[in-house]
DNA sequence: GTCGGTTGGCTTACGGCGTAAGCCCTACTA
DNA sequence: TAGTAGGGCTTACGCCGTAAGCCAACCGAC
């Protein structure tokens, strides 16, 4: 009695309330929230109102769902008024829109990039961080129309891949911590030789691999940059300061403009 | 009476027969031939012809264990005779055989390199592929001693970590696919509008997220390029054999010298 | 030699997971 | 108005990680 919106009575059941699309929205929504490993079906069925086997209907499996969730974040670079289709100001502009693009989507989701990044592909080269289809051809073919012969269009592409890949995943790899937990904020040495004592290391935070810890909150309690052993590392005590410090965003561009340099210097 | 090579009887309870290295050693092989989901507890403990529970002995909790194996393939960098712990010939002789080196264990460990990309670290400076306090102090250590003033190390720190990363996250994505399957080869068409008609889609595959299929014996039927619809991607399908080629050898060392010369040419 | 403690296995059990199989109500179509 | 298909629900299975506790074998002290 309260909370049926639409039209005739309704007991609860009606159809039509469920599709792939809400159903991956939702599972987006948990996985910006809590990470990959807290969207199960059943979870993802429980904020639909609805029972885990009912997802079914609408998805195979759960892989195939998340697939359906990566795509789904691929395509907000369709939505995305800054990304161009096609070069109407030449190709360096075309190509640093789209990354710029295909940046501001990893960090919506720094829980979800893995799982963009990491994903089995379909054939080698659908690669990440485009692994749609539609933009593969649509890069290559701006490339193309662009004057680049084929040996071109294929080293730009693997270039700007790589670099989107490496970047982006340091970028959001930083902001999506390990929970640093309450007690002892030791390291494992884990470098050198390591006797290991006895039973100190972190807690929980992933399932598989992609899973990244809830983070929402940590980001202050990270800094204990004296838990680190001064003697062991001396230099990574020095810079702490700067490996700390956050310059993802002014670097982000020059770094693009020197991956684009690349790819121009290879221009015939 | 046929496999104990030590002491006393041994009525195969024999304590010490388990150890933190064994197990992640274990856990390792069955990485590599199967994908990181197929290390479960039971799985690993089975192998080693023991009970799950007795790994809990050695490692608090899976996720400790696998963070074991990561270290454990990092340390491969240790036993690498290529790979020189300062920089005797140079920083750039130094930095191109550590990336060669990190080149060969990721390569080496396809199936469990997304692990030591994704896994969330302790800091957020704490970054792939490195991963080890140790290495990372070499690195900061050795370009401090050679020069490098403390922006310049924090530069070639992140330009090397995030060319690496991306890199090789593409180079080990060519070669562990997704599994075919047998019928109807047809791929989501995943970038425009996808209607989607039905429950079409691939199998099992996966996890969480970086978990990869067996692939073992894929790499030959992944070639039928006319599956893609010709006329959706004409781009895509005219370089369908440029991209399927793998040049990634000789294509590493070049861009391994080109991110070099970034680091260069920032010097003062 | 015996004896207590510690170590390193084993057993049992629980709750959560993905998902196969099948039911049944509802809404649409003829 | 009957028939049908779609989209929910229920039940159940086998696997997972792991908490709790048990007990044999070893080890050092007497």
């Amino acid at each position: 009695m309260s909370s049926e919106p639409s039209s005739s009575a309704g007991t609860g059941r009606r159809p039509g309330r469920l599709s792939r699309d809400l159903i991956a929205e939702t599972t987006l929504e948990i996985i910006d929230e809590q990470g990959v490993g807290a969207a199960s079906m059943r979870a993802i069925a429980s904020r639909l109102g609805v029972e885990a086997m009912s997802l079914y209907k609408h998805f195979s499996t759960r892989d195939v769902l998340l697939d359906a969730v990566v795509d789904r974040i691929v395509q907000e670079l369709d939505q995305d008024p800054e990304v161009h289709r096609d070069a109407t100001d030449g190709w360096r502009d075309y190509l640093a829109r789209l990354a710029r693009g295909v940046r501001r989507y990893a960090l919506a989701h720094p829980h979800a990039f893995p799982l963009v990044t990491t994903r089995p592909a379909e054939a080698p080269w659908v690669n990440p961080p485009l692994r749609s289809l539609a933009w593969i051809e649509s890069m290559l073919s701006t490339l193309s129309s662009e004057g680049f012969d084929d040996d071109e269009v294929l080293f730009a592409y693997r270039s700007f891949n790589s670099f989107l890949l490496g970047y982006l995943l340091m970028e959001s790899g930083a902001h999506t911590l390990r929970d640093p937990q309450e007690g002892d904020g030791s390291f494992a040495p884990s470098g050198s030789n390591d006797p290991v004592p006895g039973g100190l290391s972190p807690t929980r935070t992933d399932e598989e691999a992609a899973e990244i810890a809830d983070a929402e909150t940590t980001a202050e309690k990270i800094d204990p940059q004296d838990d680190i052993e001064v003697a062991d590392y001396p230099t990574i005590h020095r810079l702490a300061a700067g490996l700390a410090e956050d310059h993802f965003g002014e670097e982000f561009d020059r770094a693009l403009d020197e991956m684009l340099d690349g790819i121009a210097g290879r221009l015939a």
